[in-house]
RNA sequence: GGCCGGGUAGCUCAGUCGGUAGAGCAGGGGAUUGAAAAUCCCCGUGUCGGCGGUUCGAUUCCGUCCCCGGCCA
């Protein structure tokens, strides 16, 4: 046990597109770190280009985690993450390096700082039934059942919240206990260590969005497309799934099953970006103790040096 | 040049039998416990193309001009 070992975990959180990758790479050459992604979308493999994953060559010059590691028809969860990367921190730290987490996926940054209730896994049978259920009858009727079994969940929830009713009467099926109960006994995660937490953001709206439509054109350009239509012939996959329901992964299948012309599925992908990065800025906003850096600061990495404290 | 359609929110459009207007998309804010790049909630003032006229009152009716389509010359 060396959770009270003094060396820092550096994360390096930002919306999509914020130039996270390029930081992350920059300070891999001036401090002895190793990568840990918090991504939930670099884990499949098959998704490069569409999920901007850093390439081979970036990966042989430093070492990268929680990358390639599903299969796309396979679920990963915000747990496994945890599991994952309190796992690799440990591994890191015991060879004498510095853990850098960097990624888009703020549910991971929050499970992994503050814990989850224990709580058993999805179970994609009773989901279906569930699913089905609801298909019949409604959502706002499984919200009315989940009123009846959890009314202390079911009072948070909109009855349209179809995710978190079916997990909330799964989790009743699955244990015979509410899961208002679970989140009442949850018990405190034990500390990662120093934590050095930078924020990277244009503070312009506007720039952020130019760069994720010139970065969506890019992608275009690299054969994003070809990507997914690979993932498409595949046949074993389907647009309900985790890594096809990913922001552009999605647009460019409905527009492979003939919903709609190319131009159309790159614009509603564009703008699926910019919604998703308003959403991981709405989390940013509420996380604690940020340093936030301008990607396009002149001496981004040095601002970036000197919050952890180690500019040589 | 003539005739017929159109010109209303950033975009596509609806509507007002005359009392200054509303949907979808885009955009903004928020929630977020094993799908989270997911799922969900809240937010709609804009010279209703310009200028005149009729009217207590015009985005709506009339005239005229401008712009964009289409057809005819």
């Amino acid at each position: 046990m060396n959770d009270m070992n003094s060396s820092p975990v550096i994360l390096l959180m930002g919306p999509t597109a914020s130039g996270k990758t390029g930081l992350s790479l920059a300070l891999a050459e001036r401090l002895p770190v190793e990568i840990i992604s918090v991504d939930s979308a670099l884990v499949y493999r098959g998704l490069d280009i569409g999920s901007a994953k850093p390439d081979p060559e970036m990966r042989a010059r430093v070492a990268h985690h929680l990358i390639d590691i599903v299969d796309p028809a396979e679920p990963y969860s915000a747990a496994r993450f945890v599991d994952d990367a309190r796992r690799l921190i440990a591994d890191i730290r015991a060879r004498d390096r510095v853990p850098l987490l960097v990624g888009g996926t703020m549910l991971y940054f929050r499970a992994l700082q503050g814990g989850l209730s224990d709580l058993p896994s999805a179970d994609a049978p009773l989901r279906a039934r569930i699913e089905s259920r609801a298909h019949i009858e409604g959502w706002p009727q499984q919200h009315e059942r989940l009123a009846q079994l959890d009314p202390l969940t079911a009072a948070r929830l909109h009855p349209n919240d179809r995710q978190r009713i079916q997990r909330a009467l799964e989790i009743i099926e699955l244990t015979g206990r509410p899961l208002a109960e679970f989140h009442a006994r949850r018990r405190a995660p034990t500390l990662l260590g120093p934590l050095v937490k930078l924020a990277l953001n244009p503070p312009a709206r506007h720039e952020l969005h130019a760069r994720i439509a010139q970065r969506f054109h890019a992608m275009m350009a690299d054969g994003f497309l070809n990507e997914v239509e690979r993932l498409h012939a595949r046949g074993d996959l389907h647009a309900d799934l985790p890594s096809i329901r990913a922001v552009g992964y999605r647009q460019l299948w409905m527009h492979l099953q003939g919903e709609c012309s190319l131009d159309e599925a790159v614009a509603r992908g564009i703008a699926a970006t910019r919604q998703f990065a308003k959403r991981q800025l709405t989390w940013l906003r509420s996380e604690t103790d940020l340093q936030w850096l301008d990607p396009s600061a002149s001496d981004l990495i040095d601002q970036a040096l000197r919050h952890l404290r180690l500019t040589r």
